[in-house]
RNA sequence: GGCCCCAUCGUCUAGGGGUUAGGACGGGUGGUUCUCAGCCAUCAAGCAGGGGUUCGAAUCCCCUUGGGGCUACCA
């Protein structure tokens, strides 16, 4: 089994992109096929090589590893469409002179016009096959006046059915289509010829592509018949929307895999979540390593209709994923982060600290401003805290406190519960009205992992210092 | 316009002739606790509409509606 994905580098990779990389990742490693990456870089002028070096460092960041490609090479390359183009031509050679193809001489002014004129007329835009039997001096003319021809496939009448592996059978009348391009006036190939001349050359025998290629399915097999190859299984896959139901774009915030990278989310739950958008397993299981993922999936088990990408649910498992990782690994991830912000410190410390914020860490773009108590001199407080800290009342607890805290030489969290519990009980207090305002002088916020942990990690130095500071 | 695909809580989904229509995210409430988070418990929320078929339809068929796609010298 050999399967593809085939982005073109015009972009980052795109989360519904992702998806459809994954779907094939997935199906090709379930039956130990060969899982192939292939650039469509047939759009010199949209196409980048930055665009195409992102795409690959995007798949692999979230684990997606292809056997065959433009930066590993394989049997059946290259892997780049704009180092095939004479195969191309050749294979467009080949349908001229078996008369399965044409020169066509309109030009693109030409068509506009008479596509505008059908639809005026409310009849379907398409192209009227004129150039399929043109004279040799008809041509001579055309070639005379400075035209560049381009070539079309000539449509066979007949009924293309598509034996879709997500949706069943899908019929398609050819009569109802004109005859298509397959190279364009600059000898480029056509996207629905190069895409067949690939796969045919790829030996690919399973295409999983986005419902979008539906419509051009036709288009392929008629290609693939008339190229005499083996036509490989198609499955189509429903789109990715955004909230609204339309197509997944920009205007709906973040949709690059890069984006969400950077916000902080992790591959792994990038990975599970992607994979549960248009894919349920038959148990109420959610959360799945890629092994269980590998072994689970199964295109029969694919949703039809479209799915909704929600960031909000890739947060929450994100979360997940984050609070099962351990501090050190963690604290490693979220150094950029840190130091984005200017903020840096010692490896055993910040591991402290991230163990204690953990569970309250979603994206790792959000450690910094969660744990910024923890490592800057001087702490910012929120307004709720600044207005408890100034109270008369807590002042009092706090000086008191203070001196309590002065005398004690073994500050682990464990004793500090131990001496101010009690200090709180002898004082006739409530825990609320003590440990609420220590917390808010001694990280100047209201939230946060519990005190006397926090109170351990910041050592006896910084908690009387900041006690001091509340004071004076 | 023509052709094609699709339709279960707001969202992701399970269920494919007989179910109190199940789970998850998000939301509400309660518990745990020094706050938050987490965890646990609990509640609200759905078969797009209309016709068939059938003893019985979320499930099968048709229509309507709604959404999406293709119809490019974009991919």
């Amino acid at each position: 089994m050999r399967l593809r994905f085939a982005p073109s580098p015009t972009g980052y990779l795109h989360i519904g992109n992702a998806r459809t990389a994954l779907f094939n990742y997935l199906l090709a490693k379930k039956h130990q096929g060969r899982f192939i990456l292939r650039i469509e870089d047939t759009d010199i002028a949209r196409s980048k090589k930055e665009f195409e070096a992102g795409i690959i460092e995007d798949l692999r960041w979230l684990g997606l590893n292809w056997d065959e490609g433009p930066d590993k090479g394989g049997d059946f390359g290259p892997y780049r469409q704009s180092e095939r183009l004479k195969t191309y031509q050749e294979f467009a050679e080949k349908l001229l002179k078996e008369n399965k193809a044409y020169h066509c001489y309109c030009t693109k002014e030409e068509l506009d016009q008479r596509n505008k004129e059908l639809l005026a007329r409310k009849e379907s835009p398409r192209y009227d096959n004129r150039c399929r039997n043109l004279s040799d001096e008809q041509k001579k003319k055309y070639l005379e006046e400075g035209r560049k021809p381009v070539i079309r496939f000539k449509i066979p009448e007949k009924t293309i059915e598509v034996n879709d592996l997500i949706r069943g059978k899908v019929s398609f009348d050819t009569k109802l289509m004109g005859d298509f391009i397959i190279m364009k006036s600059d000898g480029k190939p056509a996207f629905n010829f190069a895409v067949v001349v690939d796969d045919i050359l790829m030996r690919i025998t399973t295409v999983i592509r986005g419902e979008d290629h539906l419509s051009n399915t036709p288009r392929h097999i008629m290609l693939f018949e008339a190229l005499n190859s083996k036509i490989p299984e198609f499955a189509h896959m429903a789109m990715t929307m955004g909230p609204d139901g339309s197509r997944l774009s920009k205007r709906h915030g973040a949709t690059s895999i890069r984006e969400y990278r950077k916000l902080g989310m992790l591959p792994e739950a990038l990975f599970n979540y992607l994979a549960l958008l248009g894919w349920g397993s038959k148990k109420d299981q959610e959360i799945f390593t890629k092994e269980e993922l590998i072994k689970e999936f199964s295109l029969e088990r694919c949703k039809e209709g479209a799915a909704i990408f929600d960031p909000e649910k890739l947060t929450w498992m994100n979360g997940l994923y984050i609070r099962k990782k351990k501090p050190q690994e963690l604290a490693k991830l979220s150094i950029p982060y840190l130091e984005e912000k200017g903020l840096r410190e010692k490896e055993d410390y910040l591991i402290k600290v991230i163990a204690l914020e953990r569970e309250r860490i979603k994206k790792l773009s959000e450690i910094p401003d969660l744990i910024e108590y923890f490592l800057v001199e001087k702490i910012k407080f929120s307004p709720e805290a600044l207005l408890l800290s100034k109270k008369p009342e807590v002042k009092e607890i706090l000086t008191s406190l203070k001196q309590e805290l002065e005398n004690l030489s073994d500050f682990s969290a464990a004793s500090l519960e131990k001496i101010i519990r009690e200090w709180t009980k002898n004082n006739g207090l409530k825990t609320k009205d003590v440990f609420h305002p220590l917390r808010v002088a001694i990280t100047g916020r209201t939230i946060g992992p519990g005190l006397f942990e926090t109170m351990e990690v910041l050592g006896k130095e910084k908690v009387i210092q900041r006690l001091m500071e509340v004071l004076c």
